[in-house]
RNA sequence: GGGAGAAUAGCUCAAUUGGUAGAGCACCGGUCUCCAAAACCGUAGGCUGGGGGUUCGAGUCCCUCUUCUCCCG
């Protein structure tokens, strides 16, 4: 299979949807998106999903992956990539990537996902032990299936140990075997060219977009569509309930925010995500792939200058 | 006009009988092969509102000024 992808990245509310489209039309592409919140049926408003409308002038692929009591992973994310990307590009269509989830545009790059299977049992034994022992129970057992080899995790970090811990039961091997193996595997969509750009535009810029994006959100019925994840089970999902907006309106409806604060507090939950969202891009993209935006433009599909790599 | 209280990091607040000013959050930086808009780690940040006094030593006690809050007229 050869051709070409595009990732067309940005910052929160930098207008990457809006070109996206323009895009994709001139150049007869679908879109595939990019994002770890819009996976989430329901997700609507928060999540500033591409409407209808939009959907209807360039197909999309991407949105609406599962229900938020189910949770989503890279993983599932990166399998279902694996299959959209050779659909497009078989009709002949371009196809672009259009996102600002770092971790999972990572998948598009770099080997993220490795073939070690962990069952559900082995899941839930191993929360148990946490919940029962926490970080130092599944230390031990760790130390215990590594022998003496040094662990070279983030010991003070329940997320990567519980990780650790399921990938050394789910294959028997130990995590320097497991290093080894992943370190082995494929770059992905090795036969692809990959041109790629981030959009970003200055603090003040930003904050203008960010607070009438903010306002319209919450308008439209932020708090109503949250209300109704919640009783949908929302809460349990912790990835999917801690994210921007979403997170600020659950606080509210604990009455630990007045309304009038939950603006500021989601204007500052989003300005934090921009910033871990740049870092991000710096990291991980070339540095000539940032295009910044001229304040209070919308930039033209003309204006991508797309870079090779990442 | 009279009375009471408060003033400490960007914000919210700590600091035992006067004894080297701390924490949370924010900011900035970093880590991470399946919660990543998540999780975890680190750095920096203060003439303790101004001025004077007591003391070996004052964020802490005394005087004074400034600002803010509350109560009474």
């Amino acid at each position: 299979m050869g051709g070409t992808l595009y990732f067309l990245a940005g910052v929160t509310s930098s207008g990457k949807s809006e070109l996206a489209l323009k895009w994709a039309e001139i150049h007869d592409a679908e879109i595939l998106s990019c994002d770890s919140i819009a996976v989430y049926r329901g997700m609507d408003l928060g999540a500033a999903k591409p409407t209808i409308a939009e959907r209807k002038r360039v197909p999309h692929h991407g949105l609406d992956l599962a229900e938020v009591s189910d949770g989503y992973d890279v993983s599932r994310y990166e399998h279902y990539a694996r299959k959209v990307v050779p659909e497009v590009l078989s009709k002949g269509k371009n196809l672009l990537v259009v996102g600002g989830s770092g971790f999972y545009l990572q998948s598009f790059f770099e080997p993220i996902v490795d073939e070690v299977v962990v069952s559900d049992e082995t899941r839930a034994k191993v929360e148990a032990l946490y919940e029962k022992e926490g970080i130092p129970g599944l230390l031990a057992q760790l130390r215990q299936l590594n022998a003496d080899e040094p662990l070279g995790l983030d010991e003070l970090n329940p997320q990567r140990l519980l990780r650790a811990l399921e990938r050394c039961l789910g294959s028997g091997l130990r995590l320097s075997q497991l290093r080894e193996r992943f370190e082995a595997l494929p770059v992905p969509y090795a036969s692809l060219s990959k041109k790629c750009l981030w959009l970003d535009r200055e603090n003040e810029d930003l904050e203008k977009r960010i607070e009438s994006r903010t306002k319209k959100m919450i308008e439209m019925g932020l708090v109503e569509e949250t209300q109704s994840l919640i009783d949908q089970g929302f809460l349990s999902n912790h990835a999917a309930c801690s994210s921007v907006g979403y997170r600020d309106v659950c606080s509210f409806l604990r009455n630990e925010i007045t309304r009038e604060e939950l603006i500021s507090s989601i204007r500052l939950s989003t300005r934090r995500l921009v910033s871990k969202q740049r870092k991000w891009f710096r990291k991980h993209f070339p540095p000539s792939s940032r295009l910044l935006l001229e304040p209070d433009s919308e930039p033209r599909p003309a204006d991508l200058k797309w870079i090779s790599g990442a």
